[in-house]
DNA sequence: CGTCAGATTCTCT
DNA sequence: GAGAATCTGACGC
């Protein structure tokens, strides 16, 4: 099964938020710690005219990730316990990205990923993680399985986002138990 | 079932 | 100093 390459990455974090449903997420946490997850629930962040991304505040030392290439991760820490795994989408200087909010461990299936925090939190990923390319080892995607059925809502937890709020841009599979609402 | 508050710290104003 | 791209357990019905 292939990897997923930077082309993949290189585009809008819509596309790419509903293209990762039903992909494999690998992290070769250590040699004898690799973690095999089906992608089922994703959010797209789409840029600085977005009230819901954090660059709509701008050009951050927080933010400088997401103003990057396309293809590394974007790991950052929230509400002092959580830590969100997002990838970075688009050509460097626009900063777009996707948030990978659930999946199913196909190497561990007794974990529960089904929610962003418990995602990071039971793999292990932490802002070590942080701006990391994605295209290769510890961290990549491949390509695997095909969604079942792609259903889209509003994004979770971004009520002060205005009319960006009611966008629907979380998708996810809707005949996974995983999904986190 | 549902709603709600507490945990806990980083980031930007 | 306020608020945050969350989760859990406690409580009330």
């Amino acid at each position: 099964m292939s990897r997923l390459n930077r082309n993949f990455f290189d585009r809008s974090a819509k596309d790419v938020a509903i293209d990762l449903l039903g992909k494999e997420l690998v992290f070769e946490k250590s040699k004898n710690q690799i973690y095999r997850c089906r992608i089922v629930e994703t959010e797209a962040y789409l840029g600085e005219k977005d009230l819901a991304c954090h660059a709509s505040r701008g050009r951050t030392p927080r933010t400088e990730t997401m103003y990057g290439p396309p293809g590394r991760s974007y790991v950052y820490f929230v509400y002092g316990m959580y830590h969100m795994l997002n990838v970075v989408c688009m050509p460097e200087g626009v900063p777009e990205a996707v948030l990978i909010r659930a999946a199913e461990c196909i190497s561990h299936p007794k974990l529960r990923l089904n929610g962003p925090g418990k995602l990071c939190r039971e793999l292990g990923i932490t802002r070590l993680q942080n701006d990391i390319s994605i295209l290769r080892s510890p961290l990549y995607f491949r390509e695997a399985s095909i969604p079942k059925k792609i259903q889209s809502s509003a994004r979770i937890g971004v009520d002060y986002a205005k009319q960006w709020s009611k966008r629907r841009l979380r998708f996810y599979d809707a005949l996974s138990d995983s999904v986190s609402c």
